[in-house]
DNA sequence: ATTATCTATAGATCTATAGATAATGC
DNA sequence: ATTATCTATAGATCTATAGATAATGC
């Protein structure tokens, strides 16, 4: 069998690289080196460097479906729930925000998936359909269903996703946090 | 004297190639078959790939400064010129608000260079602080100096930032326009 | 005995240059 | 006469494989 722990320790690491120079842009020797191995062991883990980054999309795929069912949180479009959507109420909504504004910035691996996506998203159209379904018209259109108004949602969700990018180059990570929970405290009334 | 018009159709194609595959992953080739030419014809008009991109950094920050220029805004920061950032009132700032996201729209060039900073922001500080300048940071503190609040400044800056998201994928473009302006006209007050 | 790693390298790009040819402007 | 383009190609990567060696598990 594979060792498992090298396995995973080359998606961890080839995610961030992903993330920060983009899948094209990134060479098999930066993934090895920061592994701490030698390219040609890299092909004993996986196919090919194609098959690094399908893991990265399949693992993100898996830990998301964990999330929603940790938060008992409804899967699938407010269409073929409609009993479940109607129970999630504002409160939830806020506490859920912020579940996931902490896991998209403070998880490494959700963190380094996010910028991955933000800078592939322009590459196909299943990058782009992943982008909007995590990050995107996904949340949005998820707020719009519950607030019952599209504009409410731009108000709701627009500062959030906005805060991402502010939390990516603030010094202060704790002071962007503190931003996000002083906005989503609005809809608590 | 070479030929002015080549060199700016190799700025126009590579700004659109770099948008959506990023600097790293577009070859010359690429570049030069989008003009209509053979790669070696490309070296005639920029010195090197990388004189492309810099071409282009150097492109828009001049039509940055026309645009400023035109709409007879103030240059600079607010702690440079408090007078003039005075002056603006949030009428102004809803009618430039609307000038700005058309211009990242509907401007051919601006629109695929600001998806060019989106996927290469994490590739380098500058990088980086151009994108947080023209997008990101930049127009948020610009708000919350003339609104007086950073809360304030998500809520109206958050919305319109999340737009131009929705905007790249929306088949319906002026629905979206619609939106921004609905979304502006509540600050009208 | 099996698995993981290494060195060496083939084959496929990709950038950029050299030098020839065609087009343009006095 | 000068400028823009072309073909051909050198030199530098980069991906992936082959085959040898070291480490691990029965």
């Amino acid at each position: 069998m594979e060792n498992e722990t090298t396995k995973q320790r080359i998606l961890a690491e080839a995610v961030k690289l992903f993330a920060s120079e983009g899948y094209e842009a990134v060479t098999v020797d930066q993934i090895a080196k920061a592994v701490g191995i030698k390219a040609p062991s890299l092909y004993k883990h996986y196919k090919n460097k194609r098959a690094i980054f399908d893991s990265i999309l399949r693992f993100m795929e898996q830990r998301d479906g964990e999330q929603a069912a940790a938060c008992s949180l409804p899967e699938g479009t407010a269409e073929d729930m409609p009993e479940a959507y109607a129970q999630s109420s504002t409160e939830n909504l806020i506490t859920f925000s912020k579940q996931q504004f902490r896991y998209w910035t403070e998880d490494a691996f959700a963190s380094s998936f996010r910028k991955m996506l933000t800078v592939e998203q322009y590459r196909s159209g299943e990058m782009n359909s992943l982008y909007h379904q995590y990050l995107g018209a996904g949340p949005l259109n998820y707020v719009a269903d519950l607030l019952e108004s599209q504009e409410e949602a731009l108000l709701f969700y627009g500062p959030m996703y906005l805060l991402y990018s502010v939390y990516d180059e603030a010094e202060d990570k704790a002071a962007v946090h503190a931003l996000l929970d002083a906005h989503l405290e609005r809809w608590r009334r």
